[in-house]
DNA sequence: ACTGGTTGATTAATCCTTTAATCACAACCG
DNA sequence: CGGTTGTGATTAAAGGATTAATCAACCAGT
């Protein structure tokens, strides 16, 4: 039993349109009432209630991040705390702006979509032909990409990282060390993301070796084991867990790292640091990409145009997994 | 513009009423009309507007989890793996039960508390004293505790480990590693579960050496610094990062690990087989008890009485971390 | 004094669904 | 045949907020 709007109007001596208009400053309210109806509501501790508010706007206050995924999981979140601070981020800058924030589950059939009330969407490394998009766009809810987005409709924003200049980043430094065979390991995605990284390294590797990571893997070790059997010196993860994946990998095959092979990934995972040897990683900062992408759904919601920020910066943390000791050019060769 | 009742009730050339009792096998309808009904739903892609339903009938279908933190943080998620996977598991059970779930900031107002629309709420760890409780008692929301609350009401479920029991199979096992002084380090909390295991904990260890870690250091680095200075030659950590934290203290004063000292800790977090020495931990299966708290409350919400799930079960790994290699009786006293 | 414009408030419709109350009709019983 | 019971449907109210349309009062201008 709340306090409705009734209730704040008989206290006020007021209509509830003039509540309404006074607390949402909409309308024409003296100033007098304004301060009465503002007392009454506080004093009853009125709180307008948002299904009411919901039928008659149409507005849910609420936003949702989607999450794709391309295995069989129903959640890709194979424990990395890539999704951790992404969620907790996500949900931490819609609170800041009024948005209340659900996650979906990956598997959100058609009808799911046509049903779901929310204002806005936020959607993660959105695949190609991902069928919640011509719905969202026929509903006319926007969506914040994060990740860069097959199309791109009117009220969309999206954000993402420089992904070419990070790849490029990884593959100069491995070379830096001497890597002469260096192998990219991707998940199964059809994301843009992936595509752009993969590019980036193809226009840079002479002779490219990409494999990606099984369903049932993801740790992507059985995919490390192959590149590195197809003769692969470095191997570049572009999954939180193939550092350990390749880790695992490396030592079933009898191979040092970083002595013979030199591993890098992208991750969050601060521990990281404290594996044998500690993993050189490349950070995607997805707590500030995140951050934007709901700021941008947001704004469009309060009627900015939508906003586009692609090129966010990358972070490599060198660490031993990919770095040689001091070499004489004799070593180098023998690599 | 979706297909409202209204559009449906045309269609099938009937009531709306009557389409609402179609649909949801209330009051009366015969078998010709309700198939009638069904297909012209179905044949419209019709699906109940839900601020309209909530606002007749007072349910959201949303739930909400809420964390508590003690620290400075807005969201305690030191505890990486622990909370992804209790969000991931949270979420998809929710889904399954046909609710969504929205993840509540920390630091939630007591206005905020009360305006709060959902059906029903699932509370970590819930701290002594949470405001939370009485507004949510007053509203008439079930809650469904994960780690056991301080006060239960009628329709509400908790469910939780058997802290006791695994904090007692931890001290036993560092005991026949040959541990002389184990120091237990808590986070800040204030919450039954720490309360509980270091109860434990002090009645197991005739010389206790406790320290909690502090605000701005969620590895408890400094908290692990602290109690080997103290003498412990060996470390339980009921923080996930604490195995972190305690590498490097170990490392920083010169001791070697589990040489000098043993470290265990409560973690969800796989990469700890690959650390430095790997580090020997407590799993408390966040995703099987949150699953069990959501489905709780679910069950509470259907109209079924609220149930009490105490002593889940826990699981040890021994890793090399608390793991003294095989000594012989001199060097044992030597520790 | 009449008109026109401004201000500040109210009235009433609307959003969509659920459900208690009601009604029409047929069958059955005494 | 009048009265009761049961079935299958409809009518109308309710739930809480927003907002277009309306109204009353006042002031300024001619």
């Amino acid at each position: 039993m709340p306090a409705t709007i009734f209730d704040v109007a008989r206290a006020a001596e007021v209509s509830t349109a003039t509540v309404s208009n006074a607390l949402n400053g909409t309308g024409r309210v003296s100033e007098a009432t304004r301060r009465r109806v503002r007392e009454a509501a506080e004093r009853l501790g009125y709180r307008p209630n948002v299904a009411g508010r919901a039928l008659r706007t149409g507005r849910t206050g609420m936003l949702a991040l989607g999450v794709t995924t391309y295995g069989p999981h129903e959640w890709n979140f194979s424990e990395v705390a890539f999704y951790t601070q992404l969620i907790t981020a996500a949900t931490a800058t819609a609170h800041r702006h009024g948005y209340a924030l659900t996650i979906l589950p990956a598997t959100l059939t058609e009808p799911e979509w046509q049903a779901l009330a929310v204002d806005g969407v936020i959607l993660l490394d959105s695949p190609q032909d991902d069928p919640a998009i011509p719905i969202l766009r026929d509903r006319g809810i926007p969506i914040a990409f994060d990740g860069r987005p097959w199309s791109l409709g009117p009220r969309d924003s999206w954000v993402d990282n420089d992904h070419a200049a990070a790849t490029e980043q990884v593959i100069r430094h491995l070379r830096d060390q001497n890597a002469t065979r260096i192998a990219l390991v991707t998940a199964y995605g059809t994301d843009l993301w992936t595509r752009t990284c993969a590019e980036t390294y193809r226009a840079l590797v002479p002779d490219p070796l990409i494999d990606a990571i099984d369903a049932d893997d993801p740790e992507g070790r059985a995919a490390a084991e192959r590149v590195l059997r197809a003769g692969a010196d470095a191997v570049y993860g572009l999954i939180d867990g193939l550092g350990r994946g390749a880790l695992a990998a490396a030592r079933d095959l009898g191979l040092r790292v970083p002595d013979d092979v030199l591993i890098a990934t992208c991750s969050e995972d601060p521990s990281y640091a404290w594996t044998a040897p500690p993993v050189t990683t490349l950070s995607l900062f997805p707590t500030d990409t995140v951050a934007l992408a709901v700021t941008a759904l947001a704004d469009t919601l309060s009627g900015f145009p939508a906003s586009v920020h692609p090129g966010l910066p990358t972070r490599l943390t060198v660490r031993e997994s990919s770095s040689r000791r001091e070499t004489g050019p004799a070593e180098k060769t023998g690599g």
